[in-house]
RNA sequence: GGUUCGGUAGUUCAGUUGGUUAGAAUACCUGCCUGUCACGCAGGGGGUCGCGGGUUCGAGUCCCGUCCGGACCGCCA
């Protein structure tokens, strides 16, 4: 027997039980009559204790020369402690030691293995396997190992198979870069790493197997953010035989599910906007509904007097801040630069004090009357206290920028509070959109998404306008999943096709086995997924999602710790049929 | 592709207007300590100031380049 308890368990209750304990030394305590030593393991901590009357003197010796990380097994008798520690579950008794047998010795560790390490991001990377002895770490890990678990759980109840696609797939332009992996047995020819499953679950859903999900492994070859990695875990889901309603159903029963038993929160019915709501209220398609600062539109009251800035905007739109009346002209410049910051971009900041006293202070008193700046304060739902700030410009800019603006006055405020989840649909996306560079159209989810039923006239007169049956469920400002209602019919499909600017030669080279497949009786079907790394981390109260993996990439989409990606030497590529064109 | 912040002891950081031998905390080592648990006390070792070039009598400090890391914009069907 290795150990016949963990560190995390012993208790009053042992007391003069014989124990077997293994773990790492945390930390070491030498009062010189007496060694206490941290004995650490996943389960939790447990101090044993040597002493010149009690432990015999090459056993105190070895102690003493026990370094920190070092890997040890103990045998000892569980004993009261002579003054006890309540913060810690087994503060009431220590080990006795009889035995101590080294298993490893452990060079000294780069940095501090505690909560609050000494530790940063690039080295806790390069020896991830340290930082994860740590308890945020850790304690993460095991978080996003409970919350698969009861992903799992829901689906499998309601009915759902997991069924796993190929990670060896075919390239497909459109969308995110791909990964591509170079094939030996077919020179020249190379594999892609899925983006998604995309069209492998509509494919089983053609199979027959009418509900499917797949915790999964996806891959984009696109620029990294604290919260995005190259490779990243979906909920992937697909049904057949449904409605948009159906899937927002089942898919909102399982985020319930997961604040229920995760956090015991009852939510109720998940709030829905449209598109074009989210945008007129908050800027946004994936607004934190957390806290107000709801939009308000000015341009019906802005307009008539000499303020040519106002005058000259396409529109004006601002939002009541709650209580930073106080503000003082110096942090209100500084508000005016930072959303001037190339990052933002917006032009300058209009700005009204909501005065107790019900009157108002404006950054344009000169060109307003105070009646002017109470209908601002209407249509903003500033009370007195509230700063109202006001951005104006192009109708295409000014709200993501005044969204910007909403959620670093949210930040600064404490109002994105991470132990409060507020969870919504956002729904009737554009099925298109345009892309300004190019003049093209591209799909806004996917070119698979269907158009609504009764809109596909106007996808010949008015592309812009159709709206698709594509839906996202937003959590606390972040997008953690999107769907759509697909595309079933072969026809339907080959139109989509020929408006995102393929030709029927490049749709059948790249899609032509979704299609034959659609001509076999493909039933209507639609889906979801849900990103599971950003999800973890929200529900987790955290928003990178780093420490949710448990060997993540940075922000170059290297490995730190095993050094990749790396040079192949040329052997490997001669048998790849590849070489390379020039030094990197 | 771009913006921005940073790189100084094992680690996290400070370092004034360019000026003597580059500091603190922590970690580490040695000694002491009769109940510690962020133990305490005394002492000690530890530096290519990311790298290269330039300005200067003199550069951690100023300038140029470069590498590395963080955050963000573009991008992410």
């Amino acid at each position: 027997m290795f150990r016949s308890h963990t560190c995390g368990e012993l208790n009053a209750l042992h007391i003069n039980t014989q124990v077997t304990l293994a773990g790492w030394v945390h930390k070491t305590r030498d009062k010189g009559f007496v060694v206490w030593i941290d004995l650490r393991d996943r389960y939790g901590i447990t101090q044993l204790v040597f002493d010149t009357d009690r432990t015999d003197a090459a056993l105190l010796t070895s102690a003493r020369a026990l370094g920190r990380e070092f890997v040890i097994q103990v045998t000892g008798v569980v004993i009261e402690r002579a003054s006890k520690n309540p913060q810690l579950p087994t503060g009431e008794i220590e080990i006795l030691v009889s035995g101590l047998h080294l298993l490893n010795p452990s060079l000294l560790p780069p940095f501090t293995i505690e909560d609050a390490t000494d530790g940063g991001e690039d080295l806790r990377m390069k020896y991830r396997y340290l930082d994860i002895r740590r308890n945020p770490v850790k304690e993460n890990l095991i978080f996003r190992s409970r919350v698969t678990m009861e992903v799992r759980n829901y689906l499998s109840a309601q009915g759902f198979i997991e069924v796993e696609t190929p990670y060896l797939i075919k390239s497909t332009p459109e969308g995110a870069r791909d990964f591509v992996v170079p094939s030996r047995m077919n020179a020249g020819q190379f594999y892609a790493l899925p983006q998604s499953p995309q069209t492998f679950k509509q494919l089983l859903m053609v199979g027959g197997l009418d509900k499917y999900f797949q915790i999964v492994k996806c891959f984009r070859d696109e620029d990294l953010r604290s919260d995005r990695q190259p490779e990243f875990t979906q909920i992937d889901c697909e049904m057949a035989f449904v409605e948009q309603e159906d899937i927002l159903t089942v898919f909102e029963g399982l985020i319930r599910h997961l604040l229920k038993v995760i956090h015991g929160k009852d939510s109720g019915k998940f709030p829905r906007f449209t598109y074009d709501e989210a945008m007129k209220l908050y800027g946004s398609d994936k607004p934190d509904i957390r806290f107000g600062m709801v939009f308000g539109e000015l341009n019906a009251c802005a307009r008539h007097r000499e303020f040519d800035i106002f005058n000259r905007a396409e529109f004006i739109a601002g939002i009541a801040v709650p209580g930073a009346a106080g503000y003082t002209r110096k942090e209100i410049d500084a508000l005016t630069d930072w959303v001037r910051r190339p990052q933002i971009g917006a032009n300058g900041l209009v700005y009204v004090r909501c005065n107790e006293d019900g009157s108002f202070k404006s950054s344009v008193d000169k060109f307003f009357e105070q009646e002017d700046l109470r209908k601002w304060a209407e249509a903003t739902g500033a009370k007195a206290g509230d700063l109202i700030c006001i951005l104006s410009g192009q109708k295409t800019s000014v709200p993501s920028q005044l969204s910007a603006l909403r959620m670093e006055m949210a930040r600064r405020l404490g109002l994105r509070k991470p132990g409060e989840f507020a969870p919504l649909w956002v729904v009737d996306f554009p099925l298109l959109e345009l892309d300004r560079e190019s003049g093209t159209y591209h799909a806004m989810h996917h070119p698979f998404t269907s158009p609504k039923p009764d809109q596909m006239e106007l996808l010949e007169t008015d592309p812009e306008a159709v709206r698709a049956n594509a839906y996202d469920l937003v959590l606390n400002g972040n997008e953690i999943g999107g769907g759509s209602i697909r595309i079933h019919h072969k026809d339907i499909q080959a139109t989509m096709f020929r408006h995102l600017g393929f030709s029927q030669e490049q749709a059948k080279a790249q899609f032509g086995f979704l299609m034959d497949a659609f001509q076999y009786g493909a039933p209507p079907h639609g889906g979801i997924a849900f990103g599971l790394d950003r999800l973890v981390a929200i529900l987790g109260g955290q928003e990178t999602i780093r420490d949710f993996i448990a060997f993540p990439k940075n922000n170059n989409g290297r490995d730190v710790m095993i050094d990749a990606p790396a040079v192949l030497d040329a052997s490997q590529l001669k048998e790849l049929n590849l070489t390379i064109d020039k030094d990197p």
